[in-house]
DNA sequence: TATGAATGAGCCTTCATTCAT
DNA sequence: AATGAATGAAGGCTCATTCAT
């Protein structure tokens, strides 16, 4: 039961955000009584902590784990990260989505998370530092930070998320279009860095 | 005591989103009983709907005021107008974010704004569009729709504010270094933009 | 405007009593400013008075109207005066209705309407009861007090506005049926009364 | 508790009404918090339900139960009919007055309560039809249909309660008097149902 | 482990009413 | 005669939480 609440309380959180979702409707969607939501997790920013801890690590860890072929080439390997990421984005745009709008609202949990992530620059981020300054310093790519080159990759991804509801007023699309142009979306964004990478 | 209302409302629809902040709290800063929130506006959503409405025109209006500074070559045309999006959206971040969380929440208020927005395509984006065609033709600028170029400054610019906060986890950052940062990322992104679209 | 304000509160407390009608819907229906009603009446209360106290007089002094046609014979007058009190009631039921219902609201609205009644045994009233006795002693009608004959009267024909709407729940009619069953009931009314009163 | 909250919301509702009574005095009456009429209801709509029906189908059969006193003649049935009928009414007014005020309120009530009428011709109502057409070919009473023998009788009985508030400013009675004047109409009633009767 | 009872705080909303203009 | 601004009271309802069992 402690788990069929864990999950109903994912989704509603995901459908509608921390305050938006009620420990009344858990309980009622996971068909037991109200208190009980209480008794497991005994307030509803614990049960959120909970489940935003799990997801937002799920999503970093996903972030952080560059593609590890390692006898790609740099471009097929960074076509890949790109690619990886925006999978991840849209399986479920609602995860970046809670992510962003309840970050800011219990610092406690910030500072848990703060921990988890300063510590954890990964082997693999370092791998592909030295990979990246190589292929800048054989012409094959332009300089640029990878700071800076991850965010601008990471902002042409999960934007679209955030837009897409404003997008779909503007241009109004069925779910064929809509699948078309998330599709279309994710090779723009990956010729869009590598065209911008030419040296 | 009407504007008062509004502005107040604004700050705390900003702050709170539609959830959390309650017409208690704003009669409360407005220094006025509660029922004269729902005098003038009669309902939360009414008032909500209001302040919404005219804070995304103002937003969406101001996207599409593509610079129109006749005498500037494409390229600078196309910085001043990553420049100005990127500002727009800097100088109050929770704007583009509570459009973005609340969007979906009123469909007639969605259905008001639809109407406002696919009758203006405008005389500048077709003069924009225009000159991207003729830079491209000119073999001065690689081939790109439109459409995905927009979407492409759009997100790079926007997505920023969205991962601020968690941005500022990873590598605190005090106020000065934050503004920095916030500059740096205004140029880069210009750069980013400008090195993609090159032929 | 008063008249206006009058009539339109009229309706609205036959519509939903005292309780159910507000003075901001009056106003609305009116189509003036909400304090205007206040203006002219001081109190939601004053105004019911007013209106109630008219209305209540009306159908009272409907009800105590004798049939003043002298040549007609005691049969014919009480026959007409049945069907006058049933016509009376029928053309608007919400009028006996909101008296029923609100009588006992405003005491001191009680205490002017009874100084009012008292005072009004009517000339008619002792024709009519002079008549009857005549009849009884001719032995053309049973004994019979008239105070009893007249509530008897009065019951047989108010009670059916008060059931009615559960009588159309167990027999559905539509409007044609409705009135074909009230001209059937006011013709069984006075049938019933002469029947009853055959020496 | 929820008993209590249910027989202190059933005097409320007799008292005052649907829109009258609030949730607010029930809880106060019945001495708990204001959130427990909603815990054991929900909605001020559902209680008021549960009671009404209850009340309503409790009036209803109490008035189809028609005497089953096989022995008995057709006169004595009819006036124990009647009797029966006016005991009930007599009992708690109120009940009526509530029913005939707010029966038209909840469509969705309503909808449930035909069903459950309908439904019910009833096998006594069905036996005394017989006899009373019995009595009418044997010329012991006159021809008359039963629907319009048994709404003349409930005018007659239920009328009472409906006027007399009415009655009391009229003619002002203490309580004896009051007593005394109902105990008189009930036997009135019998006795101007049965003349009528006659053949 | 699970539940029913109970509560205080708060929310949005409507209402009648008053006051100054 | 008429209006806009403002208010206190109250209403129905939901919520997170606690407690005893």
């Amino acid at each position: 039961m402690e788990d069929t609440l864990l999950s109903v309380a994912e989704q509603l959180f995901l459908e509608k955000g921390f305050d938006g979702a009620s420990t009344t409707e858990i309980a009622k969607r996971a068909g037991c009584n109200q208190t009980l939501v209480h008794y497991y997790f005994r307030t509803k920013q614990n049960l959120f902590c909970t489940i935003f801890e799990k997801k937002f690590l799920t999503l970093y860890q996903g972030f952080m784990s560059f593609g590890n072929m390692d006898n790609l080439t740099f471009t097929d390997k960074l076509t890949y990260l790109i690619e990886t990421h925006y999978d991840l984005i849209s399986k479920d745009p609602r995860i970046p989505l809670l992510i962003t709008n309840e970050f800011h609202r219990f610092p406690l949990l910030v500072e848990t998370l703060k921990q988890r992530l300063t510590s954890k620059p990964t082997e693999m981020a370092v791998a592909f530092e030295r990979e990246l300054q190589e292929e800048i310093i054989k012409g094959t790519v332009r300089p640029i930070e990878l700071k800076d080159l991850l965010i601008s990759v990471v902002s042409l991804n999960i934007a679209l998320i955030f837009m897409m509801p404003i997008l779909e007023t503007i241009y109004p699309m069925d779910e064929i279009q809509k699948k078309a142009f998330i599709a279309h979306r994710r090779s723009e964004n990956v010729d869009f860095v590598l065209k911008s990478l030419r040296p």
